[in-house]
DNA sequence: CTCTGTGCAAAGCGTTTGCAAACGA
DNA sequence: TCGTTTGCAAACGCTTTGCACAGAG
């Protein structure tokens, strides 16, 4: 029994050999778009159709198995849920990585400032990486 | 000759009536979807196209005289651009509001843990406003 | 007067849906 | 076995494009 079958099931969600593919890219990559997980898919099942991909997509989300992060100036990329954080993305090489920082202090001023009872905040940084400065 | 025919021209762009209108629009009411902006110009220009606000947005985004905001679980509003600063989401009735926070230390941290060179931080709360907690 | 913008219709593209066959539990 | 998932094809909805006419400068 591998791990991804159990995180599938955990989750409620029927461990197919697609999901099981979709669950380790994703958790090996960390970010990846529809597309990309299209072509990565593709190698291990020849046929597999794009509609395959966007209804697991939709169900894992639902599920709280996944999360979309929605990417300024860019398509939207997907990540396993996790605890709490942030991201950063490359301007450059595109990349995406995750930082967790401590938002508490800033969500209570704004929540003071504008008497919004906030319960999420989503933080993306954008920049140049660390490879692409050089 | 008016605020928004001088604006639009600053930004190289040509005041045209539709042009003027969606300035207006942008600027009363601070956060508009393309839906949302098709049926205000429709009560002023009622035989105006998608495909003009379409390539307006557009063009308006390449200038630099309005910005898209990207919100989790929602689709995109625009704005005029303005001063850097954060948004605001109501999940109950899904107004945005702007905030002016300073992201500067956050900024320094982020880029000394992940080595990155920050260019922009992109923040959006979500949760419930003062009327809707009512 | 010249060049750009508008409105319309058609095309394009990413995403969703319906269905029969295959598969997981 | 039963209910769910897959792959395919068609449908859908949002966005873009091409073109002729209208309008801004």
């Amino acid at each position: 029994m591998n791990t991804y079958t159990d995180l599938l099931r955990l989750h409620n969600l029927k461990a197919t050999p697609q999901r099981v593919e979709i669950t380790y890219a994703l958790d090996t990559y960390g970010h990846l778009s529809i597309e990309n997980l299209y072509e990565m898919l593709r190698n291990k099942f020849s046929s597999i159709s794009l509609a395959t991909i966007y209804k697991n997509i939709n169900i894992m989300i639902e599920n709280a198995f996944i999360q979309e992060v929605k990417i300024p100036h860019a398509k939207s990329v997907y990540e396993l849920t996790k605890a709490t954080h942030s991201h950063l993305v490359c301007e450059e090489c595109k990349k995406v990585e995750d930082i967790t920082l401590d938002l508490q202090n800033l969500s209570v001023t704004a929540s003071q400032y504008s008497h919004f009872q906030i319960n999420s905040a989503n933080l993306v940084f954008s920049g140049i990486c660390q490879e692409c400065q050089k």
